[in-house]
RNA sequence: CGCGGGGUGGAGCAGCCCGGUAGCUCGCGAGGCUCAUAACCUCGAGGUCGUCGGUUCAAAUCCGGCCCCCGCAACCA
């Protein structure tokens, strides 16, 4: 803490194709606490965001809600920063990577990447979907394996020989989307030739400086131990998006354009500020801190230093990566409630909860954090209500009149114990390690409350001659309180306001936990914070689980009488109807087959996987491999009827060739649900 | 042998880097207090620190083998 240090923060953009949930809020929490710890301790920081609104996601909602990709984008914004507002994560700038900055700053990027010799154009052959209406990306094409055969592989590698190539080499390709058969279409493409930056990836991802431990190694082991491949950085029309300047009709792919709006967002702030964007961004005394989820280290890890090195920006000081939440131990569930919207969560319980609750939870790595509603309950009403904010509400009172002592009392080193302890609880801040700072800091308010306890101050109050001593002990409690309430600032502003407000001095500065308060008048004591039920927790998850999916569009309450007739339209919002009509020939190429589970196993080493013997009438066998291994036990299904496709392609699996699929309703995991048969059906017969 | 993280009283965790009486919060039991949002304080029960072996005077802590759990990846055709 000497220097005052020039630090910019950002946390991932999110995109604009969804509301903001609490998987979300980890970040932004996470990252706003440390952006606030940083003004509090006096370092200049900003902490700049955006959405993301480019790719084929959006012009997909877009088209669904009938409005144009700007308005779409437009309206999701605004309720990202309403949501973002309500959980106190104050954005120095939330700007959108739609705008021109965004546009200038990616053409100075790709300006740079070809003159530094990086970008490939090949022609290439592509596949396309002619009944889709778009280009296929590799992970929407299907076919044969040109290096080992293997059928049924996906468009960029094959699990069977572990072979990479591109969708245009696979044997026989079939769109997922429509499952018509891609056309090719040859287009000019562009690649970044990523390849040529591995020296310096390699330096500066392994430097052990700018990356969590694991994370260098996880780099190392999957991607730095061989030669790094193309980036496909082009997209062509149709496509929401920033085409490129000197290659019309290709718009840059969205993961190109996204983390340009970091420094768009920057410049946004620049502008408005009177600041100048290279102080930021080109400036060797600027910090770059980017915090992120694990699930795109990829992209900040190698292609975004990649990019920011050849165009001359600053690199990135450090990207700070964190795990997923789950609730309850499992993953955040749609059907379950647990998927639980920001918007959701304010109407139901108090932000300061969360943002306490995933601060005592959140350490420096990649661990997943878990929300445990009980847990939840507990650590707010008794760390927060019991012990921290117990100490103003069982000592403001009685010196209201009085106000603080003039002088500090003798507390017996209890405040300047707390003083002390500050250097750790800052390291830890810092380091991200917030459960850490979060134990630190209820130490305090462990022994300040036997303090009050000892000193009986409710007693001292019943004789007015002692009225300087009454005096004297709520001081030193209330300094006690307030001390902490400066510790917790970075995790709870409001508490930390209404702290400021009670002892008429607003915390402003770390450097108020080391000096104490006295002689201030006391405001009239209010409750600070209210305690979590467990009833208003159920009510929240109660309201997330049936209709709260529908993405945009907030929809009304279901009557609550039970009819028939207003089954919940999750399963449709999730998997919207096909619009594209088919033909009865169509259909009839699927050949739908009643079988029979003559055998069903456990695969041991397969997570999802159920070994399934079929019979189709006579002694025709199907060997089918299903991933419904959460949702049925194998001695369930022997001898029940299913509905199997039985000319589908076999595909060779991990565990033997899989031979047809079972049909069955539902997302997957534990909620699926296999098509059954009513009584008389033999196996072998047709389905019409 | 795909990569990574973890197994410590009922729950959640700290301690492990830098070996030496096993600690915290919650929960539980008993008592106290009554200022405070059934909040607060004191005391107590409860753990052979996953397992086997090694190093050492001494191992939760260092080394090796094994088992189990969780992410990612791979297998929901």
């Amino acid at each position: 803490m000497t220097a005052s240090r020039r630090i910019l923060v950002t946390s991932a953009l999110p995109y604009a194709n969804g509301p903001i949930h609490i998987g979300h809020l980890v970040e932004y929490i996470q990252t706003d606490i440390w952006v606030r710890f940083q003004k509090l301790i006096g370092n200049r920081c900003i902490y700049i965001c955006a959405d993301d609104t480019h790719g084929t996601a959006i012009m997909i909602s877009a088209k669904k809600a009938g409005v144009s990709e700007e308005a779409f984008i437009a309206r999701m914004n605004g309720e990202h920063q309403r949501d973002f507002a309500g959980f106190q994560i104050a954005f120095d700038n939330y700007g959108s990577t739609n705008c021109p900055e965004n546009r200038e700053l990616c053409g100075q990027f790709w300006t740079a990447l070809r003159a530094a010799g990086l970008i490939a154009e090949k022609d290439v052959s592509q596949l396309y979907d002619p009944v889709a209406g778009t280009f296929l990306a590799d992970r929407f094409v299907k076919g044969t394996c040109p290096k080992c055969k293997s059928p049924n592989q996906y468009g960029d590698n094959c699990d069977k020989c572990q072979s990479t190539y591109t969708p245009a080499d696979l044997i026989d390709p079939v769109s997922t989307l429509s499952g018509a058969k891609p056309e090719l279409r040859s287009a000019k493409h562009l690649f970044v030739e990523l390849e040529k930056l591995h020296p310096f990836l390699e330096q500066w991802s392994q430097s052990g400086e700018h990356l969590q431990d694991e994370v260098a190694n996880y780099l190392q082991g999957h991607f730095l131990g061989e030669p790094l491949r193309d980036w496909d950085i082009s997209r062509p029309a149709p496509y929401f998006g920033f085409e490129i300047p000197d290659s019309p009709g290709n718009y840059w792919y969205v993961w190109f354009d996204a983390p340009i709006g970091y420094i768009a967002s920057t410049w946004e702030w620049a502008k408005r500020t009177g600041e100048k964007l290279d102080d930021w961004w080109k400036s060797t005394s600027a910090e770059i801190h980017h915090f992120i989820g694990k699930d795109i280290t990829y992209f900040h890890t190698l292609f975004w230093p990649g990019m920011l090195k050849t165009a001359g920006f600053t690199l990135p000081t450090k990207v700070h990566i964190h795990g997923f939440l789950t609730v309850g131990g499992e993953k955040m569930s749609k059907s379950k409630g647990t998927f639980v919207m920001a918007a959701t969560y304010l109407k139901h319980l108090d932000p300061a909860w969360l943002r306490y609750y995933y601060a005592s939870k959140l350490g420096p790595r990649l661990d997943d954090l878990d929300l445990n509603p009980d847990e939840f309950v507990n650590k707010i009403n008794s760390d927060l209500v019991g012990k921290v904010v117990n100490l103003a509400s069982r000592t403001a009172k009685f010196v209201q009149t009085s106000g603080l002592s003039k002088v500090y009392p003798n507390d017996g080193g209890l405040f300047a114990q707390g003083a002390a302890a500050g250097a750790a609880i800052a390291e830890a801040y810092e380091a991200c390690d917030y459960s850490r700072a979060m134990r630190l800091i209820m130490e305090l308010a462990d022994r300040a409350n036997p303090y009050v306890d000892e000193q009986a101050p409710w007693k001292i109050a019943k004789d007015p001659a002692r009225a300087a001593e009454l005096q004297d002990v709520c001081t030193i409690a209330l300094n006690l309180f307030r001390q902490i309430a400066v510790y917790l600032a970075p995790v709870l502003p409001k508490l930390a306001e209404q702290a400021g407000a009670l002892l008429n001095d607003p915390l402003t500065s770390w450097s108020q936990s080391q000096q104490p308060l006295v002689g201030t008048p006391v405001a009239p004591f209010t409750h600070l914070m209210k305690r979590v039920e467990r009833k208003d927790i159920d009510a929240m998850i109660e309201e997330s689980k049936p209709q709260e999916t529908g993405a945009a569009s907030p929809s009304p309450p279901l009557p609550l009488s039970p009819s028939p007739s207003l089954d919940s339209d999750a399963p449709l919002v999730a998997e919207p109807l096909v619009a594209d009509l088919i033909s009865i020939d169509d259909f009839t190429k699927v050949d739908l087959r009643v079988a029979r589970v003559v055998a069903a196993e456990e695969v041991p080493e397969a997570k999802k996987l159920l070994k399934l013997t079929l019979s189709l009438g006579g002694d025709v066998r199907r060997q089918v491999f299903a991933g419904i291994k959460a949702a049925y036990k194998p001695e369930a299904l022997v001898g029940r009827l299913v509905v199997v496709v039985a000319n589908l392609q076999p595909r060779q699996m991990k565990f033997g060739l899989s031979e047809g699929m079972v049909t069955a309703a539902g997302p997957g995991g534990t909620e699926v649900f296999l098509l059954g048969l009513d009584s008389g059906a033999q196996p072998g017969m047709r389905v019409h």
